[in-house]
This record gives C-alpha cells, sequence and structure tokens, in this order.
DNA sequence: GATGAATGAGGATTCATTCAT
DNA sequence: CATGAATGAATCCTCATTCAT
C-alpha cells in the first residue's frame, strides 16, 4: 500500500539523515510518488514523523515484552531469563537495523514534538523493565541493595549494547552481548556465594 | 573573538538541531552578526562544520589523553587508573554537555563529509584506549583471553554511560559511573584469585 | 439537495474571503463532502463561481422589480413609493447578508469572468431604476432638469446604505434609510412648492 | 528604492485582485525583482500588508485632516467648508485611485489581521469628521436634533460618493460630488429659515 | 452520486551563497 | 570586518483538477 511505502521510505531517512534531512520530496521519490500525495495520507510532514515514531517505539515495546513473557511463563531458570532479554532486544535491533538508527537519530536529535512521546515511552520500557527483572530476580534471594545494583547493572550493558549498536558489525555485537550475559550472571553467581 | 562566537553559537545548534537543523542564519544570530559575515572566516557551511567537528573531537581526545597520562605516569594501582579513566570521561562529557550532545547528534545522523572525520577519530581512540589498557592492566597478571574480556567489559561501560549521557541527570550519571566501576573492579578482582 | 448545498458553502465562503480565499477543498467541506464531488455538478472552479454570481444578482433583481411592480400597481402616492423602494432594497440585504456581502467582495475584487456578468446586470438595473424612478415622479409635474437630479440624487441615496451596509449594525442602517428616505421626500417637496 | 517598488507592487495588486489573490511572486514581478527579495524588506506576507494598509489609512487620514485645518483656520463661511470637505475627500480618491481600490477591496474582504486596524481607523475617521462638522456647523443655531440630521446626512452623501468611486468615472464622480455639496447646503438653508 | 488516490502548478518561506560597499 | 541587498534552489504545503472505482 502507498501509505506504507511512505512510512518505510520516511523511515529509511530518518534513519540516515535525521529529521531534518527527511524532506517530503525524498521521502515521496522513495515511495514512488509525488511529494503532494504524501498529503492525501498524512496532514503533514509532523504527522507523518509522529505516526511512524509512535509506530516505531509500540512495535518495539510489543516484540520485547511478547518474547519476554513467554519466557517467564515457561518457568525457566535466571540464566534462561537473562540469555532471553538481552538476545531477544539484540535481535531485534540488528534485524531492525533501520528502525534503530531511525530511533537513534531521532532521540538524539528529536524535533520537538518528539520529546513527550518519547517520554512517554521510555518511562513504560523502565518500569515493565524493572517489574520484569524483579519478576526475573525474584527467587534469586538478594537484598534490596543487590536487587537495585544487579538491576542498574543491567541497564548499563543494556544501554552500552545499544550505543554499539551504531559502529559495529552483528559479529561484533553479538560478542559483545555475550560478554554482557556472562558478566551479569557472573556477578550473580558470585552474590549468592 | 567573532571567529569563536560562530562556533559556539554553532555547537549549540548541532546539539539541539543536528546539522540539518542548523542554518548559517541562526548560526549568525545566535553569534551576534548577520549570516553573510560568516564568509568571511569559513568558506561555506561545510567548511564551518569540519573545522568545529574536529576540533570536537580533538579537544576531547587531547583532555582524556592528557589526564590519562598523567595518572599512569604516577604509578598508581589499576583502582585508581580504572576509576581515574572512567571519571575523566564522564566528567569531560557532563562538564562540556554541548560539545557531547553536538558529538553524538552528528555522529547519529553524520552528513556525509563527517564520516571520514569520523571513522578517523574512532580508529585512533580505539587504539588509544587499547594501548592505555594494556598499560593499565599489565601488572595483573592476565591470561590474553582474561584481558580481551575484561577490556571488552571496560568498553561496553563506557558506551553504556555515554548513552545514558542522552537521558539522565548529573546524579544519576555519577550514581552509574560508580556502578561501572565498581564491577569492573569487581570481575578483575574475582579473576586474580 | 447536494447542489444547493456546495452552492451555499460557496456563497458564505465568497463572503468571508472573496473568490481567490474560497477554496474547492473550503466549499467541499462546508458542504458536508469531498472536493471532487463538486465535479459532478460543476464544470470547474469557474463554473460554478458564475452559477452562483448570475443566480445571486438575479434574485436580488427579481426580488425588488416584483416588489416595486406590486406597490407602482396600487397606485399608491410618492411617499409610499419612495419609502417601499428603499426598504425593500434595504431589508433584501439586511436579510440576505451573506448574499450582500458576497456580492460585495466580488464586485470589489472581481475575478476577470465576473465582469461582464457584473456589467450586464449593472446596465439592466440601472435601467429598470431609471424607468421605474420615472413611474414614480410622473405625476410630481417636475422639469427634465429636475428630474434628472433627483433621479442622481436617489442613487446616491442608495449606494451610500449600500456601503454602510459593511459596517453598521441593522438598527444603524434603519436608522440611516430613514433619513434617506425624508432627505428626499423633503428635497421632493420644496420643488414642489 | 526597492522597498517602496515592493510597497507599490502590492498596492496595485491589491487594488485588482484582493489580498489573497497578490502572490508574492506577483508582488515580486511588479516590483522588479525575484520573490525571496521581498523577504528581506518584510518579515512575511502579513507584514507587508499591514505595513502597507496602514500606511495608506493614515496617508488619507493626515491629508483630508490637513486640508481640512486649513479651511477651518481661515475661517470661511459653511458653504465653502463644506464644499471643501467634500472635493477634498472626492479629490483626494481620484488621484490616489489604486490606495483608494486597494482599501475597498481590503474593506471588503478583509484578512482577518486587519480587521483591528481597520476599525481602529474607522473609530479614529469618525471621530475626527464629527468633531470637525461641530466645528463647521456650530454657527449655524442648529438644534441638536437638526445637528445630528445633517451630520447623519453629510456620511450618507460620502459614504454614497465612495461606494460610486468603483464605477463611475471621472467625469461622473465629480458630478456626483456635486448633487452632494448641493443638496447638503440646501437642506441646510431650509433649516435655518 | 461520491470518493480515494494522484498529480502539476503554484503558493509562501527558508536556505546557502554572492558581491558591492 | 561586516553588512545590505539580492537570488536560485529547495523547503513545506495548497490548489484545481482528473480518473478509476
Amino acid at each position: 500500500m502507498t501509505k506504507d511505502n511512505i512510512l518505510n521510505s520516511a523511515l529509511q531517512l530518518y534513519a540516515t539523515e535525521g529529521y531534518h534531512g527527511a524532506s517530503m520530496a525524498k521521502i515521496a521519490k522513495g515511495a514512488g510518488i509525488k511529494a503532494a500525495s504524501i498529503y492525501f495520507f498524512f496532514k503533514n510532514k509532523e504527522a507523518l514523523f509522529q505516526e511512524l515514531f509512535q509506530h516505531v517505539l509500540m512495535e518495539h515495546f510489543a516484540y520485547v515484552r511478547r518474547s519476554m513473557e513467554h519466557v517467564l511463563k515457561s518457568g525457566e531458570d535466571v540464566e534462561t531469563m537473562i540469555r532471553t532479554l538481552f538476545s531477544t532486544v539484540s535481535d531485534y535491533h540488528r534485524r531492525h537495523a533501520a528502525e534503530t538508527r531511525a530511533y537513534i537519530a531521532l532521540v538524539t536529535a528529536p524535533p520537538i514534538m518528539a520529546q513527550p512521546i518519547l517520554k512517554n515511552h521510555m518511562q513504560s520500557f523502565d518500569q515493565w523493565l524493572t517489574s520484569t527483572l524483579a519478576l526475573i530476580l525474584k527467587e534469586e534471594c538478594l537484598s534490596t541493595q543487590e536487587y537495585e545494583t544487579i538491576s542498574e547493572l543491567i541497564v548499563l550493558q543494556m544501554d552500552g549494547l545499544f550505543w554499539e549498536l551504531n559502529f559495529y558489525d552483528d559479529e561484533k555485537i553479538k560478542k559483545q552481548t555475550d560478554v554482557a550475559i556472562h558478566f551479569i550472571l557472573f556477578y550473580l553467581k558470585q552474590l549468592q556465594d
């Protein structure tokens, strides 16, 4: 459908040139139509952006959540769960490179109107992550202090991996993911001894 | 000096709106002059950008390197050195927020002409970091395998902290820096036992 | 009927924004349909305009003529006839505010194609008005000179009232109408003495 | 000067096509420059309009006031003063046809932002006219009632002449002006007997 | 009858840049 | 050093119109 072509084209451009660099003409060309036609589907540039941005955030969130819910229900051990958490997120980004790059570009030089959506999303994600970590770690007999520290640690590793998506190739990212997982599990084990 | 005003104004704009969002008129206004006057100091928009970008990268590199050389020469223990490495980088970014945000914006949606400079810089920095880590860890009797793992770990923590600069306030960044340092040292200690 | 809705919507827009300000999209929205649908009823924007314009002029002319014919046939005295002439015109405009405002907007900044219609209408109206005034005044025993002067005077009062429709409210317009009538009758009486 | 050329060109276009019909490109062409250059002198289309509109209103007001002050000071009789009032206004409009037509076009289909300026101006003009009429008529020994009637009558004649500017040629306008003056004086004389 | 989808032309405005002063 | 004045190209967006459904 034309609308999807527009959204896709916009996504690619946001990924490589940011919001300001993605002109309506370029987006249209990428979608195989003329610039004027975009306005049949979207009120203006901002509305197109908002719809796309929101969609990208939703998709990512939904995917990660679904994947984790699945694992949590299956009653696996901590190691498997943490491994799944990291590889799910990492895989998602590796397989949705354009979305991820667009997301990063938009987060780091966000058009003003993106900021509320973004803030909202980050809050939701943080909240979800916190409660998910609680579920993962609930049988590990950790003190509050220990629990908080390990949570912060996990977030730090995820953020590190995320930033590295900008530079490293698949191979290296996979390796860094393993390092992160390994490290977290290692620390967890030490705590329990 | 006027030239510095121009560079400063450009930096602020790159930080908040990215390369495409920073028009010559806006830069000029921020510098208290008219757009035409910029051309007395810079051949064109690209030249201005290049000079500024190069300068920002240099400054950062030079600062971190100087700071680490100082510590390395003073023959402190591993802990101090790692602590210095992290807090130097972290402090620099916290105190040069505009430069950092501009850097991030430009890295994540880089105008084509920035890419060689960027690649070049990253290579140099990686190289320097690797050799510096070698110096820091040289007395710790690590196997090659262990050395590599811990290097990757350190880089991962640095990258995590860097990405978090986008969202967290000073307080939280400081805390996350402490978490990073704490765990690296912890891991190092475990390896040695 | 849809066609009437379109004409009505166009009328409102011509009244408030003139010909250039009345886009097909706005007209359609006002009629509760999509712009494309207008083309089922009208060949193009110009044809819609022409039909509407002609209709507005006709209606007004027909109304005033009908009303005056009625009075003329009833064989009233001069005063009543002049009073009727003025109040008929004045009332019509007050009760057809949109038509009147559209008419004024179109007369004062007329799209080229409107000008022949307009010229035609004005000629007809002038002609009718002249012959009507002749009928009204025929029993007043006026010299040609006197007759011409009083005709010009009447036209001048009508034009004054018409222009004032742009600014004054109903109340004031009614009052000014009375002033005009009073003045004309006064002058007429003086002539006869 | 270029700025004046722009204002002049805009004036002509407003006169013939109204605000909506006067595109920046057309205005620029009339001024012998390119559309982009207009923005060096005016912030945007609205600002250009406002400046021009205000200027037109001021000029007219100032001219009429100056002219009347002159006559009032010279202590002429009523007849001369009324004659001067009408011919001054009439002459001004006949000699500033473009300004007048632009004024009419803008008043009858006014862009929203023009309305406060317009309202303001009309109030000022009304006020001035009222007080001027008071000065003109002060020695005529009129009752309040009579004074008010004759004031309204004068305004009505002026409005009629103004509207007729849209259609009649110079010759006819002059004649109608004479008719108006003649009748006002006539009415005044009758009152005094 | 009505609309979804599309477009070429033109609208206002911004942009980087030039050049004479 | 700095700017006033100018512009071609590109920006976002609206317009009237078409055509298949």
